[in-house]
DNA sequence: AGCACGCCGACT
DNA sequence: GTCGGCGTGCTC
């Protein structure tokens, strides 16, 4: 049955930084379409080019003030069946206005783009499904029981429990009761390897009603994956902060594992967080929200103690036993980077025969080149950062621009000799544990040794395997990896970043090192940590050693009380980028005397300031950081700050705007 | 974000 | 004399 063929008109919006909206005529022999383009991708013709839109609406005449004859005509509708609908274009409006982004750079965020390459399967094709083993504790009992409890306002919960005590399978009982309930589950996990195990264990467990998404896959994949789930066949979707988006209907679950991780934050625009736009999900849809971590964020901590969030608490390990002893190491008075004691225990530890894991918390950290005379440092001419050594390539280099240069023998300040590279670079942590252990086998895992994909499982393959006595590596190897041959975990420097102009510094230091801890004894009850620092007495070290979160958080939270900082205030952060450091100071200027006068009563402005990097890749960077009570009026003061900004703004200048800064660097 | 239009240096 | 640098402004 075909209706009359008047003309229409569709709305579309780009994935571009511009908020506006574009009218398209949709043309006759589409007109069988044209009813329900919305919600769909559509080519058009835009500007000198072809690019893809979102079709948000239809309507019977072109809006004031664009003349008829400007309005160009969609090229092709994209899709066959809608990728978005009314509760999307709802969750995208309130990213667009909370984050202040483009509404089409929101939906360009939910839905799948195949921007990105890989080869990681759909989950389409897994068919088993295991039944949930092994009875629950009693605590996990309680846990899953509060979690499930028929209530009028669905609440919030953290499921506060130490590595190995049975968060999983708590999170998986909840799910499966959701599931049985007719309700859809999302399953989110941090952006790293732990994806893929999650999504196997669910795949397993749940069959079919499993999916997945996550950058790694190849666009076909996701699409598949993607029209399973809105399809409603998939019903439980693990995945990494963009799953938040995941199109299930009747909603009755996110659960958000490792809830202090910073990948829930998305780096680039728009930069919402998954926990935020969880928690918005939740509310509109009527769904159950259910964190986890054995370290929380501070913000979950204080919605804890506010009773804001239901703490659940999981205080045994499953397997029994108790977590390793943990044993704060000075570096202080060690002329390598091995102290005596550890040097001992990775002896002990191959005697025994076990494995060793020394861990690293950045590649090449904490290694610069320093004149003892004038204390010159080399940094890069582009950014403003220090340049760190690559043996392998005998230069000096950038890690923010990868700007490079063959480091001067002699201070190119003051002529001295007594200058060079010192430090801890991961390179010279394995020439040194070489050198002392010359028979032991040793790898290293970082994102120099593991560019190539499936490098980093065959590494891991090895070591798990017994070949490796020790392995060396950054971040991937302390997160979700669990080797039953270890004995001892050796943290290198625990305080890199300890001293980095961030307040959350501590608490991420104290998060990464708990983190280790917790996952080192996880099979081994006599597992043993060492932590070298360089700064034994700091409480975020001392604390992270005894494994004790509330004491870290008790004095934590009152010194960001103290200073006003989150989760005590909300922030707002503005970064301005220029060529020209005069532009950018004087962009950065001019939105400070804007914002000033609107900033609600006990709010204020920290700078204008130069960033903690105040040059990258030769562009200059200053930011405004405004600061309140609650996030209503401070936002409503950005909106209107940013509005009278953006009339007569210097294009020169690159403003990025940031609600609820995660990292200030 | 792209892409075109537009006004100033070193090349056949 | 042109080819091309990227600064600025628009895209229904």
């Amino acid at each position: 049955m075909k209706e009359p063929s008047a003309p229409g008109y569709v709305d579309i919006v780009f994935d571009i930084p511009a908020n506006q909206v574009f009218t398209y005529k949709t043309e006759t022999d589409q007109t069988a379409l044209s009813g329900t383009v919305p919600g769909r991708r559509v080519m058009v013709p835009f500007g000198a080019r072809d690019m893809l839109g979102y079709a948000i609406g239809r309507r019977e005449a072109p809006p004031q003030g664009v003349a008829l004859g400007s309005i160009k005509a969609v090229r092709r509708v994209v899709d066959s069946e809608p990728v978005f609908d009314s509760r999307d274009l709802e969750l995208a409006r309130w990213i667009s206005g909370y984050y202040f982004c483009g509404l089409g750079q929101a939906l360009a965020a939910m839905i799948p783009s195949g921007k990105r390459t890989g080869d990681y399967p759909s989950l389409s094709s897994v068919e088993e499904i295991t039944p949930s083993p092994l009875e629950l504790s009693e605590e996990q009992k309680k846990a899953l029981d509060a979690i499930t409890a028929p209530a009028d306002k669905p609440p919030l919960f953290y499921l506060y429990g130490i590595t190995g005590s049975g968060k999983t399978e708590v999170f998986l009982r909840a799910a499966e009761f959701m599931l049985n309930q007719g309700n859809s589950v999302i399953y989110l996990v941090p952006e790293i390897s732990l994806t893929h195990q999650t999504a196997e264990a669910i795949g397993k467990r749940f069959g079919k009603a499993a999916a997945t998404i996550h950058s790694g896959m190849s666009p076909a994949n996701r699409l598949t994956e993607w029209m399973r789930i809105r399809s409603g066949e998939a019903r439980i979707v693990v995945g990494p902060r963009s799953a938040v988006f995941a199109p299930v209907e009747n909603l009755g679950l996110i659960i958000i594992d490792e809830e202090q991780d910073g990948s829930y934050k998305s780096g680039n625009t728009p930069r919402y967080h998954a926990r935020q736009a969880a928690m918005r999900r939740c509310s509109v849809e009527g769904a159950r929200l259910v964190m986890g971590s054995a370290t929380p964020s501070a913000e979950a901590w204080k919605l804890m103690q506010d009773s804001e969030i239901k703490r659940l608490d999981l205080t045994r390990r499953l397997s029994g036993g108790s977590p390793p002893e943990i044993i704060p190491v000075s570096l202080e008075k060690t002329s390598g980077c091995l102290t005596e004691e550890l040097k001992e225990e990775i002896r002990k530890t191959a005697r025994m025969g076990r494995q060793t894991i020394l861990f690293l918390n950045r590649r090449g950290f904490a290694y610069f080149y320093h004149c003892n005379s004038c204390g010159y440092e080399l940094t890069c001419r582009h950014c403003s950062v220090s340049l760190t050594w690559h043996k392998s390539r005998s230069r000096a280099i950038c890690h923010y621009c990868g700007y490079s240069v063959t480091p001067p023998k002699a201070c190119p300040q003051c002529g001295s000799l007594e200058a060079g590279f010192t430090g801890f670079g991961t390179e010279m942590i394995e020439e040194e544990v070489r050198r002392t252990f010359p028979e032991l086998r040793i790898l290293r895992a970082d994102a120099d040794t593991t560019g190539k994909k499936g490098e980093l499982k065959k590494t891991l393959d090895l070591f798990r395997s017994g070949e490796i006595d020790i392995l060396l590596g950054t971040q991937m190897v302390a997160k979700g990896l669990n080797f039953p041959g270890v004995r001892l975990v050796g943290v290198v420097l625990a305080d890199t970043g300890l001293h980095l102009p961030d307040f959350r510094a501590a608490e991420r230091t104290f998060s990464l090192v708990v983190q280790v801890a917790g996952r080192s004894g996880r099979y081994f009850p006599d597992g043993k940590v060492i932590v070298q620092t360089l700064r034994p007495q700091d409480p975020a070290i001392v604390k992270s050693c005894a494994l004790d979160v509330d004491g870290f958080f008790e004095a934590e939270l009152s010194q960001r009380e103290a200073l006003s900082f989150p989760p005590y205030t909300r922030l707002i952060r503005f970064t301005f980028r220029s060529k020209d450091a005069e532009r950018a100071d004087k962009a950065a200027a001019r939105l400070a005397s804007i914002a000033a006068p609107l900033l609600p009563p006990g709010a204020d402005a920290l700078g204008p300031a130069e960033c903690p990097l105040g040059i990258i890749a030769g562009s200059h960077r200053r930011q405004l950081i405004i600061r309140g009570k609650t996030m209503g009026s401070l936002h409503a003061a950005a909106g209107e700050a940013l509005a009278r900004y953006e009339k007569g703004r210097d294009s020169r200048v690159y403003l990025e705007v940031d609600v609820d800064p995660v990292s200030l660097l």
